[in-house]
DNA sequence: GACGTCTCTGTTAACGCTAACAACAATTGG
DNA sequence: CCAATTGTTGTTAGCGTTAACAGAGACGTC
């Protein structure tokens, strides 16, 4: 380990100039002759030459690294976001650091965050999809570039997010076109946004179309809380049409119809929200609606890079709609 | 932005003490005077004090962040073990910086491990699981501590794998003591070291047992592909028995089955393999084999800081057992 | 031909921290 | 009571980079 790789210096002395065209040279500093950059270029090539970030951070006041606070990396969403993400900034010459949080209350956060702030990344993205999370970034330093995502839409922070109450709004209106008399809903926990936005948008569907909507069935986004209100939900012989808040929950709905000999979608449909991979494979493959993952992380780290660049800290709010997609889990209802 | 935190030496002002003694205490330096030592985290906390990473890995030589290379971080196995090396290497101190790389190949992962190493991390952790990843790995400066993932076996470059060889076997074995003639495997793709283990546990279960493996049916980890396979599988009534190298391809498999309605596991049986949460919520609930990604992320972050501690690059190599999880969809086959 | 104006390059001074050494007091041993 | 040791603190010198300024030519303009 005690051999430290060439410095600029060393590169300098090579080519025969000077440690700050070197630096020019590597940072396109638009006057260096041709010719000279050429030789550094070569003497770089030669000693395998690698600009040390921390001298880098150490005198610009900021690395090239970009933090990221999100918990619950093993979710499908969470994955996804944080992978768009990486793919993104390394586009832009940035690392993504992970902090990840067991749960996402004020302590964790903060304590991210000040893992982060410490190695004085450039900017910060929390995927902050719960309520106590809001309250940790408004204690943050204001000089921070920051956004969030998927979090609280009331607050003065820059937000990215999936317009979920859209998505809901268009399973729920997909269901009622196919003539389903009413949608019942399994929603997420309580305490997430994304859930709330489902929420909202279901509710809104159903109101616009002049019902009233059935009692909520509260899961927790696991295929395993889907199961139980399932069995619920397969004893109701009124119970036609289902949407739940993401994919797995449909899961676990479908196997309890299928013990329950409800079929799916002779008696009872269903849709999902998330479009993971295997979502086509269900029995039957599953209509759900899809986010843009790779919009969000678009979407975000531009706003990120707008606010590195400009010093400004607006507070901006962008959102991505999500499509539906269309599989055979939706029928019209058996008269 | 502009406004940067309070450096050492404003600590140092207020608490009356020069900038080093405030390093000696954040550094924990048995020889300061308890009374001094008070003094100078009331400091610290006064100010808001952050320590600048930046500055610390310039002459130290390195940070305390950990490099992880890994593609494909949306699948559940990627995940998991991502997951769990934050949250290990947290617990440690470090942060860890993902480097995800589309494609497994020489450029790709060498652009990625450059990328860590102009950070300065202290190590890097590669999750490889594809031949074309080694070479890259044998070209790298011998000097930086590395641990490779999944990777290849054959190479002698320190290694923390799950035991595939023994899951699949376990799986196999499963199924021939229910009392199934032959099992036939679904395999993920064939440039992938899990994917190998995983078929080499399989037939040397089936030759332990004194018979000859039916033809491979390669797939790619996908449902879809799993899907593809199924549609085979159901046509031969030979079938009774199935092991599919994840749990993504047993659902495309599940489902061709009960398209073409061959009941599983009344007459067919099948086995998966990375016990992802919903497994327990396929139709019918899947029998497959957990590894246990924790370990596999804590034994590679134990491996990966004994190297930084003692500069010394061992080749060590670990391997974790998965554990066989029994479920609904294996039976004895129907006479 | 003197003078400003470019273009290119070098010199110097930070950035915030740790390591090495120096300095001084307090303690111990003879 | 002096020397040697130990504990505690301060001083200085880098780590490798960028920013700010300065200087040397080349070129055009009056």
């Amino acid at each position: 380990m005690a051999v430290h790789g060439p410095a600029m210096t060393d590169v300098a002395r090579l080519a025969g100039v000077s440690h700050q065209t070197v630096s020019r040279v590597l940072n396109g500093h638009p006057n260096v002759r041709e010719q000279t950059r050429l030789r550094v270029r070569a003497a770089i090539a030669e000693l395998g030459y690698r600009p040390n970030g921390a001298a880098r951070a150490l005198v610009t006041g900021r690395s090239q690294v970009i933090g990221v606070v999100a918990q619950n990396t093993t979710l499908y969403g969470p994955a996804s976001l944080l992978a768009a993400l990486e793919q993104t900034a390394a586009q832009e010459g940035f690392a993504v650091s992970v902090g990840s949080v067991r749960n996402l209350d004020h302590r964790s956060i903060s304590a991210a965050v000040e893992r982060h702030l410490s190695h004085r990344v450039a900017g910060i993205v929390v995927i902050a999809p719960v309520e106590s999370a809001g309250e940790a970034l408004e204690r943050l330093p204001k000089d921070v570039p920051l956004v969030t995502v998927d979090g609280d839409p009331s607050r003065p922070v820059p937000l990215v997010t999936v317009d979920q109450v859209a998505g809901a709004r268009a399973a729920t209106q997909h269901l009622l076109d196919a003539g389903h008399r009413t949608v019942w809903h399994v929603s997420g926990p309580s305490d997430w946004f994304d859930s709330v936005g489902r929420i909202d948008g279901w509710r809104e569907a159903l109101l616009a179309a002049g019902l009233v909507p059935p009692p909520l069935m509260p899961g927790d986004w696991s295929a395993s809380s889907g199961y139980r209100c399932g069995q619920m939900l397969a004893r109701m012989p009124e119970v036609t049409a289902v949407f739940t808040a993401n994919d797995h929950l449909a899961l676990g709905v479908l196997r309890a119809l299928h013990e329950f000999g409800r079929r799916v979608p002779d008696d009872i449909s269903v849709v999902g929200f998330d479009d993971v991979p295997e979502a086509a494979y269900f029995i039957p493959p599953l209509t759900t609606v899809r986010p843009d993952f790779d919009a969000v992380a678009r979407a975000s780290l531009q706003m990120l890079l707008a606010q590195i660049e400009s010093g400004t800290g607006g507070a901006l709010r962008q959102t991505v709609a999500p499509t539906l997609v269309s599989r055979e889990s939706v029928a019209p209802p058996r008269r």
